[in-house]
DNA sequence: AAGGGGTGTCGAAGCGCTTCGACTGGGGTA
DNA sequence: TACCCCAGTCGAAGCGCTTCGACACCCCTT
């Protein structure tokens, strides 16, 4: 391995002269410059990531905790997992994955052990045990998602009760009056899980302020649970007219379903749902849908931690505003002229 | 932050005493060690990772290089990588995530920065570019997938001639005469896939060896392709009876194009999966699958790269054997007495 | 009683880098 | 001409750990 000292010789100058050709910290004649880099150029020098990190008490490497929990959908992880991490090499950063099985305990590790110099964290609860862990850490740390307290963290979420709200207007604005949420499985719900519970009141709320019909009912990702759940909903509440949906692995069953049950989309039943652009275009007919902007949250999210890590401020709460995208599952119920 | 020197003072030894406490690589008397064992917990010592590293040579971070390519599904991917990062863990290692956008160049920048010690890397090619600069790099990898040439690597795969062939097989045994390969994504035969290349294989010689008709198809996610690839198909060869799906996403959608297209499953079309074993049991008919042992090749991956890091020698390729479970989605076909 | 072999501990020398203070020399100012 | 300042460079001191060689001490052996 060629070290510094290599280059410092091969270029004639001493060792700190070439770091500070590396980081611009002072300034540096042109002709030595110049020198250095080539001398860099021909030995293939690559600064040792360890002794750079001792020095300098920064790693450059954040961590990316991923809870891979039940009921979470993979695809739309990753794509936050992806994000993150292009970002993050755009800031000359690397990215340490933990799963959530570690807890709370993980982030204490890799955080004390200085391994990593910030952290982002997905998937948080409502009441998330590693929140106050979070707090105490001595280094800087953004959520994806927020608890109930999100005071002293700094947080980046979709605003999923304006996503559930949206889906509702959209729906009475077609002079639907009974709507119906197909949620995510109870697992979720029960474990508190923000995106979930605030999609609930979001829709709620709207139907409530609306006047119309709003009901919810949580649903599991089998078929069967799919076609039971849809049947006694359509049973108890024959009148529904307009269905959201925020659960992206049952959207293809559940198409399905609605056409084993003769209901026809979006003639005789409109649908709504929560989930990725490229997957709603995929359905027949192609699905009105409140996108989820990973990419887009994720790129803040580190962005917003470069910012922490060099001293910046930023906001306790960033919600990225949703925008919902008319396309096939959705048409006009009744006579909206009376409406 | 608490340092060793911390520690030492506190417990009234030298430094490099309650290294040799934490690491064991020296017999200590156990009253010191109990003594340094409780400084250590009174002050909670971490020790830091840089300045081991720097000092030891060793980060004790693994390289795991996920390319998110198109076509690739990505809850079996996030299955690799959890077990990774799960068996990483037991051994004490951490888990540094690239993806793919950083090609062979960023598995050089990890490396040669001894930011990690080794590498895992994903969904190998045929004709890898990163494989010449893996064999180049002055430390052990394993692959997950395997190149044409695996001389000099360490690969782990899934049998994929062997899963090709056992669908076959199975369908064969069962009476049918005329199968069906429905295969992945264009773009993933083009690209040289080692997996779906290999499946393509074993289904093809296992045809020609049983006598039976073998036709095979590449099949985009979409369910508009999906119903045109199917239609296409049967008009071709509508004596087909037996399909064999390796493409985990069309699963859902091609129930439903078969149902529209008035084929039952399994009466008059039988189906083997190439799937994970979850995915297999939620369809109905559960479907008869070959599993992807995912959990068990990620394991396997990372127990071979400790070994190799201790200095030990491992398989050059090392093959899972697939097995077939027969459930809901295939049963006899014709006369098999007169077979 | 002298010698030998463990065992347990210490001190110091790095690992490869960053960063601080100090030094040099050339150009501008008075 | 004397002075000062600043740009440009160097050397040395760490960063916090591991590891090597040395050493002290005790228990056996002869």
């Amino acid at each position: 391995m060629v070290t510094i000292a290599d280059v410092a010789r091969h270029a004639g100058v001493a060792a700190s002269t070439v770091s500070y050709v590396l980081s611009g910290k002072r300034t540096i004649s042109t002709d030595t410059r110049e020198r250095v880099q080539r001398s860099v150029h021909a030995l293939g020098y690559r600064p040792n990531a360890s002794a750079r990190a001792l020095a300098s008490q920064r790693s450059n490497v954040l961590a990316l905790v991923i809870p891979l929990r039940t009921g979470m959908h993979v695809p739309v992880m990753m794509q936050f997992a992806t994000a993150v991490v292009t970002t993050a090499r755009r800031f000359d950063h690397d990215v340490l994955l933990l799963t959530a099985d570690e807890g709370p305990d993980g982030l204490e590790r890799v955080a004390q052990s200085s391994l990593v110099d910030a952290l982002v964290v997905m998937d948080v609860e409502l009441h998330d045990e590693r929140v106050p862990v979070l707090r105490e850490l001595p280094m800087p740390s953004v959520l994806i998602g927020y608890p109930d307290d999100a005071d002293g963290l700094t947080c980046i979420d979709l605003d999923f009760v304006a996503a559930g709200a949206h889906c509702v207007d959209h729906l009475a604005d077609l002079g639907h009056r009974s709507l119906a949420l197909l949620g995510t499985p109870s697992a979720v719900y029960e474990r508190q899980t923000g995106f979930a519970q605030r999609t609930l009141t979001g829709f709620v709320e709207a139907a409530e302020r609306r006047g119309v019909l709003g009901v919810e009912t949580p649903c599991e990702h089998t078929f069967d649970a799919i076609l039971h759940t849809v049947e006694q909903l359509l049973s108890d509440h024959p009148d529904i007219t307009g269905l959201v949906v925020q659960n992206e692995p049952i959207i293809g069953p559940l198409l399905d379903v609605l056409r084993r049950l003769g209901r026809r989309v979006p003639e005789d039943m409109s649908l709504v749902a929560i989930c990725a652009d490229d997957v709603a275009e995929r359905q027949v007919p192609q699905l009105s849908s409140v996108s989820i902007p990973a990419e887009r949250i994720g790129d803040q999210a580190v962005e917003s931690l470069i910012t922490k890590l060099e001293g910046g401020e930023v906001p306790s709460l960033t919600l990225v505003p949703p925008t919902l995208t008319a396309r096939g599952s959705t048409c006009p119920h009744g006579d909206l002229t009376t409406a």
